[in-house]
DNA sequence: TTTAACTTGCCAATATATGGCAAATATAGT
DNA sequence: ACTATATTTGCCATATATTGGCAAGTTAAA
C-alpha cells in the first residue's frame, strides 16, 4: 500500500503517459501532477471520480485511498503513534451508533 | 468512547465548572468552549498540553482523542467507511517502513 | 550540450478556521 | 410568568492554510 501521490504515478507510468499528458483529461497542469505525486499537493477532490473512470478504478477504492492519506498525513502532523487511528475507528463507532439512535445524521 | 467535544464536557462536569471557569486557565471564552463541546470548533492544539495537565490526564492519549476526532470529521467528510481508517493505518506502516529504510524522516 | 521530463520556489487568489461580541435559547428556582 | 444563570448560535473581521500557475532550476538520456 503506497501513498496516494505514489499510486498516481505508478498508475501513470502503466499507461506511458507523462505528467503533462496524463493531466489533460482532468485539466491540470504538468507542474500540480509532479506536487501531486510528490506529495506537495492534494489531487483536486472534485476530479476524483474522473480519475476513477481514467484509470478504471472503483471509485469507493479510490476516495478511500484518497482520504486515508489525508488521515495519515494529520496523524504525522501531530506526531501521533498509528494508535491514532484504532482511537478514530471507535470513535467512528462511537458516532454512528449514537446518530442511528437518535434516528438522525447530525454531523 | 466519545468525542473530543463530549469528553471535554464530561470532564467540565466532573469539576463541577461551568464554561466560562473551565475555559479561565486557558484564556478560552465562554462562547468558545460551547463551540468546542458542540463540535463547532476546535479545542487550540497549542494549549492541549495545558489541558492534560489540568485534567491530570496522559497528553499522549489526549492528543490521540484530539487527533482523531480530526480523522473522523475528515472521513466523515468524504463519506467514507470505517474501511478508510484500516487503509490508513496500513498506509502509515508503509510510509514509516520506507523512511526507516531511507533513514531519514521526510514527511 | 541540447532536449524532454520533472521538480521547486514564489506569489496572488481562494478557501477554511478562529476568536469574540451580541442576540437567542434553554434551564432552574421562586 | 419572571429572573438569573448557563449555554448555544449567528455574524463578521481576522488569521491561517491551500490552491493554481508561471518561471527558474534540476535531472537524465542521447
Amino acid at each position: 500500500m503506497a501513498t496516494f501521490g505514489e499510486f498516481i504515478r505508478a498508475e501513470r507510468n502503466k499507461k506511458g503517459l507523462n505528467q503533462s499528458e496524463f493531466g489533460q483529461p482532468f485539466g491540470i497542469i504538468m507542474t500540480e501532477i509532479s506536487k501531486i505525486e510528490t506529495g506537495k499537493k492534494k489531487f483536486p477532490f472534485t476530479s476524483l471520480e474522473a480519475l476513477a473512470k481514467f484509470l478504471e478504478k472503483d471509485y469507493v477504492e479510490l476516495k478511500n485511498l484518497y482520504v486515508a492519506d489525508k488521515l495519515v498525513e494529520e496523524a504525522h502532523k501531530y506526531e501521533c503513534s498509528d494508535a491514532v487511528f484504532t482511537v478514530a475507528e471507535s470513535q467512528w463507532k462511537y458516532l454512528r451508533s449514537k446518530n442511528v439512535k437518535q434516528s438522525k445524521m447530525k454531523f
